[in-house]
DNA sequence: GATGGGCAAAGTCATATGACCTTCGGCACT
DNA sequence: AGTGCCGAAGGTCATATGACTTTGCCCATC
């Protein structure tokens, strides 16, 4: 059976273009199209496509909103950007309002069939341009959250973590350590933001399994 | 003229199968191999291919640390990985060594061969699955970092900026403030770090324009 | 005029602290 | 048994400090 794909985007030519080029696939099957965002995420819920193609300019309501609000109904739901302009914020907007996917209208025909069949199936995709905006932001984030790379801890950190793999609490960590009890809170604060861990226990595992302690 | 590759990877079978492959394409030459990440580093400064194909788990050195050594040689230089397995930490070692690229050996070969030309136009290109891992972990660094979207500046934060925001420096601040002047000099990074740049005068700039002082 | 020593200002990093928030179990009162 | 209050323990956040590193400039010496 086709994939059911609803079009979302406000001009009609491209709406018509698309369309033509998704009739010369027998596995693709343009089942409703929307030119707003609004009226994409009424029709969403008459449809239930198996995929959106979503433009992001449009009036009323724009396609992360629309992405944002459809994924609200149906977490599972499959939403592929396809839009003129491929600024960061654009893309980073989209990816966290839980779109699968994101194309330039640069790309070719056979990319956006292909790229359909990809998020159809559960994968992501993105254009070169995108992947590159995309990887840009993704190192300058990285850089900022993890300073060395190492992910070293500090000598008072793998102390307290030590006292805490002995099953200790935070008041005799503090006695041990001639601190405030607020202090040794602290660190284990640093230590779990460190190993990205939510608690005390689950961090000794992972300092464990990364030979850090 | 063609791209001119060199392919590293320990297993030979895996290098005769890929030749062979890139064989077929006019416009893609083999013009080096390489078996461990020391060997790629020093073939590329001797034969300075315009891409590398490079496996990630190798003997000596390995393709990560090897992508790391061939930036420092050229920052310039195009890396694609090409690997077995995608954990979350290869891939984002390998981006963050600087690699353009990142596929598992899933792929097909007009896949493979695709890849080679976007990222020799400067391009980035990740298969479905990378793509995936690299926006889940995107999502949830994006969302670390951005806690509250705000970007506020604590308090004591705000005080300090405004003082240099009058030409103050360190002493005269922390005078004015009855803090010891490194008490100063960490306020000064984190509002730094906070707003993404490197100097006190780009801070206050950067705050005026964002509405923050 | 070049050079390098030295110093002051700026900036980074690990350390330390307490106010406050969250969770959860027990216990008193109904 | 149900409810709700309380306190202990864990955890987050803004605050504060000084040791150390980096940067840029001035001046003495060549």
């Amino acid at each position: 059976m086709p994939i059911k794909v609803m079009l979302v985007d406000d001009q009609q030519l491209m709406r018509d273009g698309i369309k033509m080029l998704l009739e010369l696939e027998d596995d693709i099957e343009l089942i409703a199209e929307a030119s707003n965002g609004r009226e994409a995420v009424s029709l969403y819920e008459q449809h239930a496509p198996d995929l959106v193609l979503m433009d992001i300019e449009m009036p009323l309501m724009n396609g992360i909103e629309a992405t944002r609000k459809i994924k609200a109904i149906n977490a599972a739901a499959r939403v592929l950007i396809l839009t003129t302009f491929g600024q960061e914020d654009y893309l980073r907007d989209a990816l966290l309002a839980g779109a699968q996917g994101f194309l330039l209208k640069a790309v070719s025909s056979d990319e956006l069939t292909e790229s359909i069949r990809k998020v159809n199936k559960g994968e992501s995709v993105l254009d070169g341009h995108s992947t590159q905006v995309l990887l840009d932001s993704y190192r300058a984030l990285s850089e900022v959250k993890r300073p060395k790379g190492k992910l070293l801890l500090t000598v008072r950190e793998e102390q307290i973590l030590k006292l805490i793999d002995k099953q200790k609490n935070n008041r005799d960590i503090a006695i041990n350590l001639q601190l405030a009890e607020g202090t040794v809170k602290n660190y284990i604060s640093q230590i779990l933001e460190k190993l990205q861990v939510h608690d005390r226990n689950r961090a000794v595992r992972v300092a464990k399994e990364r030979g850090l302690l």
